[in-house]
RNA sequence: UGGGGAAUUGUGUAACGGCAGCACGACAGACUCUGACUCUGUUUGUUGGGGUUCGAAUCCCUAUUCCCCAGCCA
């Protein structure tokens, strides 16, 4: 997150800070503990944190836990754990918006002292019915002119349980008749009797986040409350409050779009659906969009936020492409990850001129694109594994891999030449035999050039593995497109978790240990639940760009 | 339908009255001990219609399309 890009949020704030309405940036990232965080939520972290460290101000994170029926600690916990993770420290401190419930109880007070709220009976359904709609102005409560007096000890009486859930609100007195819903006497306090993740049972009267998170920003001294654009229509109520709570210097709420990506659920309510119908394994399964998901699949803080640098902050309601962040993450593991190779799907290849039991080791590359990663020494049997794929009876035009007649490069080692190919009995390939050019060695040739190189494991030398290969869940690319009724069964990808059995990997990776760095030579599936012990959770995909000629 | 936002190439994002640029993708070629990576090149764009101006993506008018708001969710 070094260079942080200017955008239209640092505009505004360049303005401001020239026309001196502030003179320092305070900016936080307020998730309501209700589920994990996910690449969306990272948009949010990282506008909120980089602006911050931009103006060299400070960053807080603050939990938004006003809503006890929905919050957990699974929640809290992994939402510190994904922003640790992430980099992205709370420079200004951690807080509870809980933790200031008796300080909002105080401003509710004495916005009823001073006329500005009141207590209102109206059932759910009747203060629906007196909101009006888009197009009707609402109708004003007959409760709205109980006297402060009243009010206030109703209020207490609500704080002090003497009410069921639901039977009073505290409301905002603003303006049933404005085109604003959201300023038309909006609740700002609601009874609730449920156990609450921090503060136990110690209310059952819990402000709601358009009176709260004003508040919240206030008190912790906030500037800019950047948030998503869904709450650009709250923030004339947002303004409303830090003005008749009479707080000085006052926070401002600004808003950017939030992040929408291909075949890509976003809304946390239908993650945690996937969750918990099984969908996938948990929160962390390797094809959620949650930041564990994502580090399982081996992607990097770096990778994520500069793909959403890339996606660039504005206005405009997008729909970014997946492609952007696979290319984020292969270019950063492309010089910084590792080489080993695996041969996914093996087919035996047999040295015909190569002693039975020797075993030679040739020095191959662990990073061509960096020469200081050195080389590690693969073992070189008769009998080897390459992959299947890399071979064809009836090739292709242009095909620069093995093919009856052809010779090929495998890749540090020597350069084989094709000779025959013995079958099983259902027509199956048992093995290809071939010939070594055991004079040139790995080295060169002087009298042909060898134009296809590829990768191979020692047949006698190497470990199995089974590949778990996630790829995207959902086959439309815009889940807001998903019609009505319709259930993620619909467009569920079949192909979206396979296991690949019996995948040949070389020695090297018995070293591996939770959390190393490897990119596979040429398929590059990672897996994480091989019965290979290690883990190979930093491995990317590379596309295998051969295309045969149409 | 009231209010609030937003419209630039396949996707995303710049340009703030002066050559429509960049990234990803796609395609073509070069290079290569993998065809990956890298490098080079190419195509496609200012939502429509008017106006102001020497000059408009940008300013004005108008039309259209999309998103958000009628929780005691956040």
């Amino acid at each position: 997150m070094e260079e942080i890009a200017s955008n239209f949020i640092h505009e505004i704030i360049d303005e401001d800070l020239a026309a001196g309405v502030n003179d320092t940036v305070h900016t936080r990232f307020p998730p309501e503990p209700n589920g994990y965080l996910h690449i969306g939520s990272a948009k949010a972290i990282y506008i909120n944190y980089s602006t911050a460290k931009k103006y060299g101000g400070l960053f807080n994170l603050r939990y938004d836990d006003t809503n006890p029926t929905k919050e957990d600690t699974e929640y809290v916990d992994s939402i510190y754990e994904d922003l640790n993770w992430l980099g992205a420290v709370p420079t200004g401190g951690v807080y509870y918006g809980s933790d200031y419930f008796d300080k909002t109880y105080e401003l509710a007070v004495q916005l009823i002292k001073d006329g500005k709220a009141f207590v209102c009976d109206l059932t759910k359904e009747q203060m629906t019915e007196y909101r009006g709609t888009l197009t009707q102005p609402g109708k004003e409560s007959p409760w709205r002119n109980r006297s402060v007096e009243e009010n206030l000890d109703l209020f207490e009486r609500m704080k002090n349980g003497e009410f069921p859930d639901g039977s009073k609100t505290l409301r905002a007195k603003i303006d049933m008749a404005s085109p604003n819903i959201n300023l038309r006497d909006p609740a700002i306090y609601r009874i609730v009797r449920a156990h609450h993740h921090r503060q136990g049972d110690k209310w059952c009267i819990y402000p709601m986040y358009d009176f709260a998170h004003p508040i919240q920003d206030a008190l912790e001294g906030i500037t800019y409350s950047l948030c998503s654009l869904e709450f650009e229509n709250h923030r004339p109520l947002y303004d409303w409050v830090v003005e008749n709570c009479g707080f000085n210097p006052k926070p401002k709420q600004r808003e950017f779009a939030r992040l929408n990506v291909t075949y890509t659920v976003m809304s946390k309510r239908y993650l945690r659906q996937l969750v918990e119908t099984s969908l996938v394994d948990g929160w962390d399964d390797p094809r959620m969009p949650t930041l564990c998901g994502l580090r399982r699949r081996g992607y990097t803080p770096s990778a994520i936020f500069d793909f959403i640098k890339r996606a660039g902050i504005a206005k405009t309601d997008s729909l970014v492409e997946i492609e952007l962040l696979e290319h984020c993450i292969r270019e950063e593991l492309n010089t910084s990850a590792p080489r080993r190779i695996c041969v996914t799907e093996p087919v035996k290849v047999i040295i015909d001129n190569y002693p039975e039991d020797k075993v030679e080791y040739f020095p191959v590359s662990n990073n061509p694109t960096d020469p200081e990663a050195g080389t590690r020494e693969v073992p070189f049997t008769k009998e080897l594994y390459i992959e299947a794929s890399d071979f064809a009876e009836v090739p292709p035009p242009k095909f620069f891999r093995l093919k009856p007649g052809g010779e090929v490069r495998l890749m540090g080692a020597y350069i084989i030449k094709y000779e025959s190919v013995e079958k099983n009995e259902d027509g199956s390939i048992k093995a290809i035999h071939c010939t070594a050019d055991l004079a040139v060695g790995n080295g060169n040739p002087t009298d042909r050039k060898i134009k296809g190189t590829i990768h191979w494991v020692s047949a006698t030398n190497c470990v199995d593995l089974d590949l778990k290969l996630y790829d995207k869940l959902f086959t439309i690319p815009n889940l807001n497109d998903m019609p009505e009724g319709a259930t993620y069964n619909d467009f569920l990808n079949p192909d979206s978790l396979k296991t690949l059995t019996g995948a040949k990997a070389e020695l090297a990776v018995a070293d591996a240990k939770d959390g190393d760095k490897f990119q596979f030579v040429r398929m590059g599936y990672f897996c994480k639940d091989s019965k290979y012990p290690g883990t190979f959770n930093r491995v990317v995909t590379l596309k295998d760009s051969y295309k045969p000629a149409k």
